[in-house]
DNA sequence: GATGAATGAGCCTTCATTCAT
DNA sequence: TATGAATGAAGGCTCATTCAT
């Protein structure tokens, strides 16, 4: 019974941290929903946010790592050859982050809409920071370059990307099928692509 | 005195609640740090609720209005005039509402940052949804009016519009000078604008 | 009735832990036994361990510094002179102790018996151990002095000196008249100080 | 492997009993730590308090039954021979107990300073109380003799007596080589008996 | 003998709220 | 208006102990 036990735990406090956050969440109604007692639940996890860690961190570092990698890869490519590249590294980088987020959808759920009081309350805005330093940057060389292209306000660049990031979560959190979410995915990103160019002046 | 008492009260709360959230911020702290005492307070309002609901309020159902208005001033357009007009109303719309909240910055704050377990949590999520059905209800309409534009994924423009709205918001959640915030949302509004009649292939 | 609730928290706490411990008492059947809430309780002190600090502390801490002056006291006095004043320093700041230590029983009866677990588990044996120290110097100055004494072994300085503290401790222990009581505090001393000189072949 | 679970449970039991008390201490922490589980554990044993006794008891009686013995020899000697065999008896007798405590100085210790909450807790007092009874008749029957003793108040009898068991017992809560402890107890013996000689007026 | 998941009472503490003054 | 002591439900968590395997 243990795997069930825990699988229901899980199964419950997913539910219950989606409807109450992490703060609203008791854990002592968790363990009845789940039919079993906090004793038992303590066999398992140390504590409340031991386990909302349990259902978010792995797919939170996965995202994470991959998001990084893929910035990495894109910093590894000669300068030169940014403008060619950057529209697939982009295109590529999203869709693989979306399609684990996919999978994981609860989790991801979770960071979006019910990680406030824990460590990953600013897991997002991480991510969008991180955005807003490459976007920049890629700008920035891309003058270098030669290119003509604007400099944004910074309250700009972080108005858009945090934008962006939101779109693309929403495809997260509300229940749509994959093939659906995907083409969505594709064209929030050709829609970004092209208001950025137009933006910058780029052609 | 009662009018001191309620302004500490109401500038620490909102200091607590901006830091802890609904939730996270306790009442007794609130009225501790505001040097008055949970009986003080009581004598002015019924509940942890009504204090958050104070607060908002007044400001929330002023964008509200202010957001409702300008639809409607935009549905009583004759559809025939839609395309010429839509651009301003958008723009005039976004600013005045833009305006508004930036005067009373604390108040939407809390709407966006503090807001889970009261009545105000899905107040920006309404927002999204109504400017989705009038965006959706335009190009319907463009459509009648023999425009050829794209139809979209519902989901695709939840999407957008949930960014955009999001990117707005920001430039209230972080503390910039007034002059260069309107200027980003001129600009993110142009953005956008841009953006989506490239989308739907209207030019 | 705030002075009334404290009284009878604190009576009923000294009862509880004298019974059971600092571990062993049940911070709800004190406050239970005491005819309030807990709430009521925690508007008091901010821990079951607070309260225990507010009825031990400041007598704890006068005692410790009666001894430490009185300690003082005579290593400000001559060398020359210790062999002559030792006996009265000695009786004097142990009678003064002692007369403070009963006047305030309970107190020091928890700290006695029902200290595990707390910062005070320590407090008889850092008594003890500073008294050691000053006797071991004692006699150490005798001997530069010309005395002939003996050297003892530190374990057998350790034994008697933890005895007489615990002999003398007993008083307050148990429920005796102060009369009775200070005749046997004076006897004690005198038992101590004969055996002392004839222990170290001081006579 | 039964020998060995049991030999595991019962060494880390006497480690964290030691450190704790026996209040303090966590069954689950104790067979955690002994690698082996609950259920083991209550193989074994029926409660938390059971283990206690197991590692208490035997020892315990040993050494209450040599002290009743030593009492009960002495208190057949004839009367008019008492002041002549007390001095052999007490000390002979303090060397058994003590030397049979210093060979399982661990359940010693457990009695002293972790039996709080066990029926153990009046274990000490209970030596005492029987110390102080025989001496108190002790010097009765001297007087019945024709000596010339002085009459204590009980409560200093109590006093000396504790401290003096106390003395005693430090030696076991102490690590020390047991030639230099046995040294240090014979010691102790005569400090005590020459000063009770000395207050009883015994020459 | 041994496992270890599960029990459920109990722990200390915090909370929003009430009410006699 | 304002006080602040008091309420009592609820919080997260630990415990000794049981029992099906």
């Amino acid at each position: 019974m243990a795997e069930n036990t825990l699988q229901k735990i899980h199964e419950i406090a997913v539910a219950e941290f989606l409807e109450k956050g992490f703060r609203g969440a008791s854990l002592r109604e968790i363990v009845k929903k789940a039919g079993v007692t906090t004793g038992a639940f303590y066999g398992y996890y140390k504590s409340k946010e031991e386990l909302f860690d349990a259902l978010v961190q792995p797919h939170a570092e996965y995202i994470r790592n991959c998001f990084d990698k893929c910035i990495n890869a894109f910093l590894s490519v000669p300068k030169s050859e940014w403008s060619k590249h950057m529209s697939d590294f982009s295109e590529n980088g999203m869709a693989e982050m979306f399609e684990y987020a996919f999978e994981h959808k609860d989790s991801f759920r979770l960071i979006l809409n019910a990680s406030e009081g824990t460590k990953w309350e600013n897991y997002i805005h991480d991510l969008v920071e991180t955005e807003i330093d490459i976007t920049h940057k890629y700008y920035d060389v891309m003058r270098e370059q030669g290119f003509k292209t604007h400099s944004l306000p910074p309250m700009l660049e972080h108005m858009i990307i945090s934008g962006e990031f939101t779109g693309l979560f929403e495809v997260i959190i509300h229940d749509i099928p994959k093939e659906e979410a995907m083409l969505c995915v594709k064209e929030l990103h050709d829609f970004y692509e092209g208001a950025w160019a137009k933006l910058m002046g780029l052609e």
